[in-house]
DNA sequence: AATCGAAATGTTATCGATGTCATTTTCCGC
DNA sequence: GCGGAAAATGACATCGATAACATTTCGATT
């Protein structure tokens, strides 16, 4: 019944490369090296086999590809995709990764296959050129596994001391840093740093907020468990109403901290920037339109997806790869 | 120099199903067979075969098996990852409903293909068996587009009048209906809807919330722009400094709002839910851990991806399917 | 013990694209 | 118009798994 070999093709089986050379009169590599810019080929011929393939309504067979060329064209992608403590689960952070990433790889010919740390032993993970991690907070014993299987891996995440894999990440201590100097340029004396330090990036924020402030300024750490508004609300509420409490600038781990901790002061009447400077962390949409537009720290997260699969790419073709940090900017708004 | 032959293997070059059957002395269909779990093969041999194949750390050509059965085994899906007007960006759905589509598809032996609507036409997503597009509002146009690839298509929305496609989506009249309810339950009087009813699901909480009142209370509609706190907080604080401003419940669009709202009115003195009850929607992770628990309408996004999954399943495998809404449930907590 | 049939295993061809090497065509300069 | 090199094209084998068909093994029955 189907008829392969016919041109009066109304094919319900799909189009080969075969099959469109004989409709244009050619063996089947010429269409192979026409569809592939090969500069083996004419650019007349090539320009006939493609118009007849789109004519034609051909579709390229990935699977065929993929044998021959004894690879799967394909990365691993393992998202954590539950709530993990410490993080909201509201964070949009793997989503905007992940699309840095597709862009990247999907133009450089792969396909992104999404998986979970459950779903690793399934095939077409297994059978994936490559693997990239979006962890959030420690790896460990995670990356120890995947990096048993022998794939090129890429680790999204803080860099830890003696790792042998590659890390993308956010450059968390210079976020600090750049808060720091932003809080120096203003003359601020007495700081107060929101959030939570067991939260290993946000140690690092600290961490560089303080060594850069230098003992310019004091710094009185509050460390509320989330990373919402309302603990921001409350962890400030709760500092103004202390006897002597007296601060003239806030780093808060997060926007909505900042968020809340501006509104806490709006209460008893303490003016933003004037008497209080607040800058808060990641530059979530809706930083830019909270009143007052708040100050934040930038992270490149699209820009981070990016360079995770560029550094995976580089993996593959085998070539020199190395860790590397993404900077930060402070986005100078009107807190 | 690779010595595939010998029992000897270090192996450079990937074992195949005819490597494994030379060393347990069977053919290669043998192991073929065994893999799958045939019942054309004794327990015994199964046996035999899994443990060497495992031994051997063999693992399984899914570009080969791909090319034989003539599928790809893969589902690409289509997210929009880039902030959308209404939705704040910092909404999680997207890869909540992600996480449920993976576990399943990957569950039944498929693979997840990220894509985006820039990149439909890339080879991966062109071989898919078939493609499922979170899309983020209106579809029409770019579902269309899709349909006419003849792939099987599922869609995650609000179901529209005329349309040959399948829909997923979460029934947010009902989610309306449910929230009145709860307020005839406790009969209140006069209500106040919070959210930009442009948006069509906001719209259809909005009709059924106002169809299940059936006139048993005025419904005030307020609409601010954005899903935020701040909006809610603004919206509602506007609104009791109105003269004659007097409600008992509101019902918003978003946890957001609903908080942001609560703020508004222990700013002045409203005791929640005494004076004013509060509904919001999405029941966002934090919304129990607010201060008071915040009463929600709870949409089951990660059971949404899962049903996405299991439609796409079965219209692969030509089996009759139809669109299917998920139910919401209340959330009763202290508002 | 011979026979039959089911169960277990094997043989061969195939999916579609591509690398290798062979062959043909084209285009020079003399 | 001819030799020869470069350019263009083609034939064949191949990647690894599986379906269809062929063959062998085994057990039960008479």
């Amino acid at each position: 019944m189907p008829s392969n070999k016919s041109v009066a093709r109304k094919a319900e089986t799909a189009l080969t490369m075969e099959d469109l050379a004989k409709l244009a009169g050619v063996s089947k590599i010429t269409v192979s090296r026409a569809l592939r810019d090969s500069p083996l080929v004419t650019a007349e011929t090539r320009e006939k086999i493609r118009i007849l393939a789109s004519e034609q309504g051909y579709r390229f067979n990935v699977s065929a590809r993929n044998l021959r060329m004894g690879r799967s064209y394909s990365v691993a992608v393992v998202v954590e995709m539950t709530p993990v403590r410490g993080r909201p689960m509201s964070d949009p952070y793997p989503l905007e990764l992940l699309g840095g990433i597709t862009q990247e790889l999907t133009t450089a010919g792969y396909s992104v296959v999404l998986t979970s740390k459950q779903l690793m032993n399934t095939a077409p993970v297994q059978g994936a050129d490559g693997l990239i991690l979006l962890g959030q907070g420690s790896h460990g014993e995670a990356v120890r596994t995947l990096q048993q299987t022998g794939m090129p891996l890429v680790v999204w995440g803080a860099p830890e001391a003696d790792t042998d894999y590659i890390v993308v990440g956010s450059d968390n201590r210079k976020g600090g840093i750049s808060a720091a100097e932003r809080f120096i340029s203003q003359g601020r004396q007495k700081l107060v740093f929101l959030g939570d330090v067991d939260h290993a990036e946000v140690q690092e924020r600290c961490a560089g907020f303080i060594d850069a402030m230098g003992g310019r300024a004091t710094v009185h750490i509050i460390r509320p468990k989330a990373f919402t508004f309302e603990a921001g609300f409350d962890s400030i509420s709760a500092l103004l109403k202390k006897k002597g409490a007296n601060f003239d600038g806030v780093f808060a781990a997060s926007d909505l901290l900042a968020m809340g901790a501006i509104r806490a002061l709006a209460e008893k009447n303490l003016r933003v920037p004037e008497n209080v400077s607040v800058i808060g962390y990641d530059d979530t949409p809706g930083a830019a339109s909270f009143v007052p537009p708040l100050t934040s720290v930038h992270q490149y997260l699209r820009d981070g997806g990016v360079l995770l699969a560029k550094k995976m790419l580089g993996l593959i073709e085998g070539q020199p790869v190395a860790s590397e940090m993404l900077p930060t900017t402070l986005m100078v708004r009107q807190t």
